[in-house]
DNA sequence: TCTGGGGTCCTAGGACCC
DNA sequence: TCTGGGGTCCTAGGACCC
């Protein structure tokens, strides 16, 4: 049996948290560079706001219905999303972290009011952090992501529902017919793992509601897709197909990618980014004690603008390393391999891919051993200073000198203070 | 004027091997 | 007239997730 905690409308309840004058009103967060909304509080939603729609085409609700955007605050939606888990965690003996505000909570057989169990962490979460979350409980991972969505829905909608589910759903304690009727309610693209692509065909097929899927041959959707979906149905049909990861899988990539806060035409500002984005995923790889065996730089043109667009990337190959140096060079090579004047540029990447543990980067090299000790001695002492003093105290020279400097910078004009993770940006309270 | 960022897994098809 | 069988590895593209 799983549960799954997940918090409403997560980034607008992280900034809500500290602006409680934000309650009621339509708010939206916005992704880098302020250009579309990424969270939207339920008055949002109301509004007719799609998840990832352009902010330009809702900035007039601004004056029209008082809407409020912000910009993201990822520093602090991280720390709020800590503290959030941790709690969750409460609820059962395993954990997964499924994403920044949702995770898995495993092995709750046997455990007695469990439905009243998961009402006090909700509870608890709301007083101690001030997030408000649905739990879904079911046999199975996708059942309790259903249920989740139930709760959800129950909530936003009293009425449409039996009031008991709102906020927390345990699909286990539902008569067979209550549950089969809550499944007839949900859209099958409602389902996890089942997206637009597949929603359509199914539709096509008149596989409208998530009841409709459960009543599938799974042999027959395996045949027809594929064998994630095979799994999709099974998971529906209460058989567990996938399991509780309580211990995050190290990444098989590492991407550093941003949009600019305007076009970029000239070669030292795309040094800049390149380095700085390659700074950065050498940094995540060093936390999973990784190296990378090849690097890819990319840079393209707005694919939204009409005109003729330029993407180009290239890949090199390296000696398997984690030294932000090494990775900085290649990518500054990449990105001159693959510049061209001209073009107006919006966004540029680095990606680290062929990705091994430490053991491999080392036997590559039996003879090099004393260097490769003093490389990795100067890179935890970077990672060091940097995690103690902030980011880029320490950085390598082609990063470019001052944040004010930046030309390539992202946009970010209704970021709210850092709360909670930086000393001078922490609220005082006043008696 | 103005459209985010970071991942995973599966499949089909080609190259290549014996 | 007539052309095997079985396997691995790699890549590109598609679909999904938040």
């Amino acid at each position: 049996m799983f549960a799954l905690v997940d918090g409403n409308n997560f980034y607008v309840s992280c900034e809500r948290a500290f602006r409680p004058s934000l309650e009621g009103l339509p708010v939206v967060v916005l992704s880098n560079n302020d250009g579309c909304a990424i969270a939207r509080s339920n008055e949002a939603k109301a509004l007719g706001i799609k998840m990832g729609q352009p902010w330009f085409e809702i900035q007039h609700m601004q004056h029209q219905h008082g809407l409020v955007a912000l910009s993201a605050n990822f520093a602090l939606y991280g720390d709020i999303s800590d503290r959030m888990m941790s709690l969750a965690a409460g609820l059962g003996p395993t954990q997964e972290i499924y994403s920044i505000d949702e995770s898995y909570i495993g092995g709750l057989d046997g455990i007695r009011d469990l439905t009243q169990r998961a009402g006090a962490v909700r509870e608890r979460i709301l007083q101690w952090v001030g997030i408000p979350c649905c739990i879904g409980i079911a046999e199975t991972k996708t059942l309790a992501k259903l249920a989740n969505h139930i709760a959800k829905d129950a909530e936003r909608k009293p009425g449409s529902y039996p009031a008991d589910l709102a906020r927390i759903c345990n699909l286990t304690e539902q008569p067979g017919e209550r549950r089969r009727k809550l499944l007839q309610a949900t859209a099958v693209a409602d389902v996890w793992g089942v997206g637009r692509r597949i929603a359509a065909q199914l539709a096509e097929g008149g596989i409208l509601t998530a009841w409709e899927l459960t009543q599938l041959d799974a042999g027959t959707v395996r045949r027809r897709w594929s064998v994630v979906l095979e799994r999709t149905v099974r998971e529906l049909q209460g058989q567990s197909c996938i399991a509780l990861e309580a211990a995050p899988a190290p990444k098989q990539t590492i991407a550093c990618t941003r949009s600019f806060g305007r076009t970029v035409r000239e070669l030292p500002p795309l040094l800049e980014a390149v380095s700085e984005f390659a700074t950065r995923a050498a940094e995540k790889l060093r936390m999973q004690d990784g190296r990378a065996g090849q690097l890819q730089v990319f840079i393209h043109t707005s694919p939204h603008r009409p005109g003729p667009r330029f993407y180009r990337s290239t890949i090199l190959p390296l000696q398997p390393t984690a030294d932000t140096r090494r990775l900085v060079a290649a990518a500054t090579a990449g990105l001159r391999a693959i510049y061209e004047p001209g073009h107006d540029l919006v966004k540029a990447g680095v990606m680290l891919l062929d990705i091994t543990g430490p053991e491999l980067g080392q036997a590559a090299l039996p003879l090099d051993e004393p260097a490769n000790r003093d490389h990795r001695r100067l890179m935890s002492a970077m990672d060091a200073i940097n995690e103690r003093f902030g980011k880029g105290t320490v950085h390598v020279a082609s990063t470019g000198q001052t944040k004010s400097a930046k030309t390539w910078g992202m946009r970010q004009e209704r970021r709210t203070p850092r709360y909670t993770t930086e000393i001078s940006e922490v609220p005082l309270a006043r008696a």
